[in-house]
DNA sequence: TCAGGGTCTGACCGATCGGTCAGGCATGCT
DNA sequence: AGCATGCCTGACCGATCGGTCAGACCCTGA
C-alpha cells in the first residue's frame, strides 16, 4: 500500500462525504468509510483524530463561506439584508449540496459540539436577516422554511446543474419572500461583495 | 407498579414521541424511552414487538392522513390539485409536527422499510401536485422547497397556535406556487432551458 | 386457597460502535 | 549498515445498541 499521505487522506475525505451524505453521520461507521476507501479502520484513525475531526474538516470549506455571508450581514438591514442572505445562501448551498446534506437532520445534538457550536447562531441570524428582521410570525416562518427546504432540495436534486437550480432557488425566495419595505421597492443593491 | 396495559402503553408512545422529536429515531435508544418513562427497557419491548414497531404506531395516525390526501389527489389535475396539496399537506404538517419531526432526515434509510416503503411514493406524488404535474424544473424545485421546508418549520415552531401557523404556511405557499392554467394543462413553455 | 394470566424486571446475549496500541513495512538520511 | 520516520494494520478495549428470557409480582375468578 504505502500511498502519499495527501492522497490517502484525500480519499477518506471524499468517501466520507459520500457515505455521510447517504446514511448521515450517525448513520455511517468508521468502518463503512474505511471499507469504501479499501483500507482498514484504524487508517481512518490514523489520518484523522477522531469521527469528529473528519466531519469538521470536511465541513470547513462550507463553513468558511456560511461566516463570510454572516459578516456581510451584520452591517445590513431591511431589503438590503434580505437580497444578501437569499443571494448568499442559495449560492452557498447550490455550491455545497453534499456537504448541507450531511448536516441535514443530524442538528440536534451534532451542532452543539464545539466545532459546530456557532453554526446555529449563524443560521439564526441568516433567518432574521431573510425574514427582513421582522417579528411577525408570518415573515420569520417563511425564511425558515425557505432555508430549510433550499438545503432539501439542493440535497436532493444532485443531478441539476449548479446556475440552473440557483436560478430556480432565487426565482422561488424572491417570490416567496416579503419586501420588509412596501414603499421601498426591491432592488439588486449591488454591494461590492469582495471575497 | 403494575399499572393499567393501555396507561403504560401509551405512556411508552407518548416518551418516544417527545425522545424521537428531539433526538431522532437512530439518536434515541430503547433505554432513553424507558427512562423517561420511569420503567425498564425490557418494558418497553414487552408492548411493542420491538423499536421499529414502536415507530410504526408512532406514526399509524399521520400516515393514515397522508393515504387520504394521496386518495384525493389521485382524481384532480392543475389547479385543483395544487390547492388540495397546499391545503391538505399544510394542515397534515400542522396538526402532526411531532411526527413530521421524527422523520426529518432519516429518510433514506427508515423509509426503505416494509411499514414506511409506501410513504415515499406518496410524498413524491404529492410534490408533483402541487408543481401542477410540471415537467419543468422550477415548479419541481419549488415543490420540494416548500415540502421540505413546511416539515422542518411545523417541526421547530413547537409553540405557535396551530391556527396562526396554517395560516402563515398557507399564505406562503400560495405566494410561492406558479399557479398552473386551469384550462391549459401541462403547457410546455420551456423553451430551449437545456445545458 | 390456589391456579392462571397480565404486567414488569434484572440479568444476560451477540453485534457493533468509536477508539487505542504495539508492531510491521517500506523509504530515506547519516 | 544502522537508524529514524511516516504510513498502515490486526487485535483488542469498554461502552452501548436492540433484543431475549426466566421468573417475580400482582389481581381475579373458581
Amino acid at each position: 500500500m504505502a500511498r502519499a499521505v495527501s492522497e490517502t487522506h484525500g480519499e477518506i475525505l471524499a468517501a466520507a462525504a459520500r457515505r455521510f451524505a447517504v446514511t448521515g453521520y450517525r448513520g455511517t461507521s468508521l468502518q463503512d468509510i474505511a471499507r469504501e476507501v479499501g483500507c482498514s479502520k484504524a487508517t481512518v484513525l490514523y489520518h484523522f483524530a477522531n469521527k469528529e475531526a473528519l466531519l469538521a474538516e470536511l465541513m470547513a470549506p462550507a463553513i468558511a463561506v456560511l461566516q463570510d455571508l454572516d459578516d456581510q450581514l451584520t452591517d445590513l438591514t431591511g431589503a438590503a439584508a434580505q437580497e444578501v442572505a437569499a443571494t448568499g445562501f442559495v449560492d452557498l448551498a447550490v455550491r455545497f449540496r453534499r456537504e448541507i446534506a450531511v448536516l441535514r437532520g443530524e442538528f440536534p445534538e451534532l451542532l452543539c459540539q464545539p466545532p459546530f457550536a456557532h453554526i446555529q447562531r449563524i443560521s439564526e441570524r441568516l433567518r432574521d436577516a431573510l425574514a427582513g428582521h421582522s417579528d411577525r410570525p408570518g415573515p420569520r416562518i417563511a425564511a425558515l422554511v425557505l432555508l430549510a427546504g433550499i438545503s432539501e432540495a439542493c440535497a436532493e436534486f444532485v443531478d441539476i446543474p449548479d446556475d440552473e437550480l440557483r436560478a430556480a432557488l432565487l426565482t422561488l425566495v424572491r417570490r416567496a419572500i416579503e419586501p420588509v419595505d412596501a414603499h421601498l421597492p426591491r432592488q439588486p443593491t449591488t454591494e461590492d461583495k469582495d471575497s
